[in-house]
Order: structure tokens, then C-alpha cells, then sequence
DNA sequence: CCCGTATGGTCCGATTCGTATGATTCGAAC
DNA sequence: GTTCGAATCATACGAATCGGACCATACGGG
């Protein structure tokens, strides 16, 4: 039970497992699909090794069903809990990027108005998706509403500076 | 010459030579990092892998010094800018996430008045980078300048965010 | 009981990552 | 004009990730 290396993956599987607890990794999937992936995707094939990894360091208690499918079943263990809640409270400096690929073209010289459409209709589809999220559950939990609120945000800020570069297709 | 794999890896390095061709892999590390690393990086070995590849396919044309170091220098082919142009003349779909691991965190349920702190500091960091970016170099190609702009807007939208909830720690 | 579809999970080659390290050049000091 | 250290330039390579393809089980309807 060497400390294991930690990375992002990791906290997704743990925070979904506590959502969800106990959880087949494909319920975590499912879950993921309908919230977290909609901000920090990863391919679902990680979700079952990183429980297998997780499981191992001792992080995980793992069940199986002992017939049919013989589905394995994660809940958390103390220290699993104890490596959530720790990497909950430390604060981070670490930051990503907003890596957008229409903005990727037109940093190396793509016109702008020939660009600006489609990045409007895809960052509106994606804004409404989100909407449509906080429509349907107004009770979420208070994390995921701030996090939903940020997607909203900054998709708002995509489309607001995409539509200005199609206003200016008149050049 | 088969059309190779193009990743957005590929168009990286094709744009940024067209920028400083003809060029070494050492000096397009040195562009990017003034430049598109700001907003989307890639580990500097896979700049040398490639420019190898890319010259592989015909796309770069690859000259060695003849003494000392024997650098490898670049220029781009007729199809390596045929294949620029199509790429950025091509508007996409495809879309990326914002990534924070801030949000993240809050996702899971992290106190947002113990996050917010450095969360404002660090983006507020980067914003002011950016905006010395600006500064310096007012006359900036029109689509660097925009997807410049482009993140200090997001910028300014990550600080409005963590800004409130630092605020709201009275609750 | 058979088949079609949905569910649940794994395999594996290809790619990417990033640390560690090696090699050349340059300049300053003596 | 030689030695040393720092900066420049480049690669090697093991580990981690990716994601498409595929396999297996379950379930419902005829």
C-alpha cells in the first residue's frame, strides 16, 4: 500500500464514489457522463483501471458479485475518504487552459468571419445544454451549481466574443 | 509520403514555422512559449518529434548544418502551406473544455471560501501577464491579438467568479 | 427458446508525456 | 589559450494515457 500517485483521475473517481457509493464503475460512468465530463472528460476505459489502481493502494475496498456478471463494487475506504477531504482543502495554483480549437485558428491567421459562425452555433448548443441542466435540477448540490455556473459563464463570454468577430464579417 | 496523423500538435508546429521559417526546433520551442503555450502547450519533445514526422510526410523541408551542432533547420513545402491553409480555412465543431482544477474541486464539493483565495491570485497572475503581453506589443498580428483578448476575457470571468465567493465567506 | 438490443467491461496498439540526461557552445577568468 | 561553469540545444526512454474495437452477459418480445 505505497502511497499511490495521485492525478486528477484519481479525485474524479474518488468524488463520484462518494456520490454514489457503493458503485460499479460503470454506474461512475454513468454518473460522469451526466456531470463531471461535461468539464473535465476522460475516456471511460480510465474509470475501471483507476478503480483497479485505487483499489489496490487501499483507497477503494472492491466487492465482487458472486454470480452472473460478477460486477465488481468500489465504496470508499477510510483512508480513500481521508485523500478526498485532503485534496479538497488544499487550495491550488496549478491552472489549465481554456484550450479552444477555433481560437487555436485564429491565433495562426484563420479569418475570423469565415471561423465565427460555427464557433457561435457550438458554443450556443453548449450553453443551452447547460441550461437546460440548471433548469432541471435546481436543487443540485451547492458545488455543482457553482461549477455549472462557471461553464454558463464562460461559454457566454465564447459566444459573446464569437458574435462580435460574425458582426464584423463587413470588413 | 502517405497523409500522415494530423493533430493539432501538426498544426502547431506548421503555423509557428510559417511565423519564423526558416527555423530550428529550438526556435519554435522559444516562439511558443512567448505565444501559443499561453493558452495551449505541448511538452517541448514533442516539437523535435514533430518536425521529424511532419518532414517524414513531406511537409517540412529539413536542412542539417553541415558542422558543429548539425541542427536540424525547417522550412515548410508547398504542401505543408496547402495543408495550413485547408486546416485553418476549415471551420470546427469540435470542442475542448475549460479546465480548473479550482472548479474542479468545488465541483466535489470543496469549501469555495478556502479555494477562492488563491484561485483569484492565481488567475489574476495570469491576467496581468496577459495584459503585459498587450502592452508590450501593441501591434500584435490581428489574430494573435484576438485570441489574446479571448483570454483575458476569461480571465477577467474566472477572477469575477472566485471574487464573489471569496466575498460570500461571511455565510 | 431464439434473436436483437442494451448493458457492462476489457484489451491492446498507438500516442503522448515529461523527466532525466547528454552534448555542444560560449564567455569570462586566469 | 585553456579551463570551467552556465546556457543552449537535443534526444532517449519508461510510464501513463488514449480511444477504438471488441467481447460477454442480460433482458425483453415474439
Amino acid at each position: 500500500m505505497s502511497t499511490p500517485r495521485m492525478t486528477e483521475t484519481s479525485y474524479i473517481v474518488l468524488g463520484l464514489l462518494e456520490l454514489a457509493e457503493p458503485a460499479t464503475p460503470y454506474d461512475l460512468k454513468g454518473l460522469a457522463q451526466r456531470s463531471v465530463f461535461n468539464f473535465w472528460s476522460i475516456p471511460h476505459t480510465q474509470i475501471y483501471t483507476e478503480c483497479q489502481r485505487l483499489a489496490g493502494a487501499g483507497l477503494l475496498e472492491e466487492k465482487r458479485e458472486d454470480s452472473g456478471r460478477r460486477r465488481r463494487i468500489y465504496t470508499l475506504t477510510a483512508s480513500g475518504r481521508e485523500a478526498l477531504n485532503a485534496w479538497r482543502a488544499e487550495p491550488t495554483h496549478r491552472m489549465y487552459e481554456v484550450r479552444d480549437l477555433g481560437v487555436l485558428k485564429l491565433f495562426f491567421g484563420a479569418d475570423p468571419a469565415q471561423l465565427a459562425p460555427a464557433q457561435v452555433e457550438a458554443h450556443q448548443r453548449k450553453l443551452d445544454e447547460f441550461e437546460a441542466i440548471a433548469a432541471e435540477f435546481p436543487e443540485m448540490p451547492e458545488g455543482s451549481r457553482l461549477a455549472l455556473e462557471m461553464g454558463i459563464a464562460h461559454e457566454r463570454e465564447f459566444i459573446r466574443f464569437w458574435s462580435e468577430l460574425e458582426k464584423g464579417k463587413r470588413d
